[in-house]
DNA sequence: GTAATATATGAACAATTGCTCATATATTCA
DNA sequence: TGAATATATGAGCAATTGTTCATATATTAC
């Protein structure tokens, strides 16, 4: 298959989106429904800062939606296919 | 959904496999079958010990499969999983 | 208005990554 | 055997990454 320089890229940046530990734990926690940073910080127990800086790179891909309320802005997963990628990549480490 | 840190810990390190635009590349032409490192670096203008350390990488990562025949060794995709996850990912980018 | 709360952001630093270069190993051919 | 070819690997280095800490912005309550 031959693929441009750009989508070689765009593909590495998206999967790069999803190869890090704590983003995957963030996304797992988000597939259950939308939460505040601060009720993913308490969850994952990374501080509030560490969670709105990854927020913010999942955000800039277009994984993740922001909706704000009053002081808190509540994260959810962007479409479908961050949680198709997520659940075909744990398959594969599943029987992998 | 509730993650171990060590399941998390896996699924960080396959999408890491996936998330620089070389091993993309590399990724890319073995969707079309299997090939020798040499035709891979002479197809991605990459020296043949770049390839060869990305390759070990996705080796181990059990995204590719080496076969040698003679001097040359043949890498091709290791399971379904891997092309599935590029072809959802590519999805993502060309849609999104 | 001020204080408190929730989130975002920039700087800085350690850790990791992907490459090059040199060298090692393995295989074929003369 | 020795030279040539194909791949693998270790060291070293620049670039990137994920965190912490300090500070900024925005919203609510008083």
């Amino acid at each position: 298959m031959k693929l441009t320089e750009l989508k070689a890229i765009q593909l590495a940046e998206l999967f790069s989106a999803l190869s890090d530990a704590s983003r995957v734990r963030i996304i797992s926690l988000l597939m259950d429904g939308e939460m505040s940073v601060s009720a993913l910080a308490k969850g994952l127990k990374m501080t509030e800062s560490a969670v709105s800086h990854q927020l913010r790179g999942l955000r800039q891909m277009h994984l993740v939606r922001a909706r704000k309320s009053g002081r808190q802005v509540f994260y959810s997963l962007d479409d479908d296919h961050v949680s198709r990628l997520f659940s075909l990549g744990l398959d594969h480490v599943q029987h992998g």
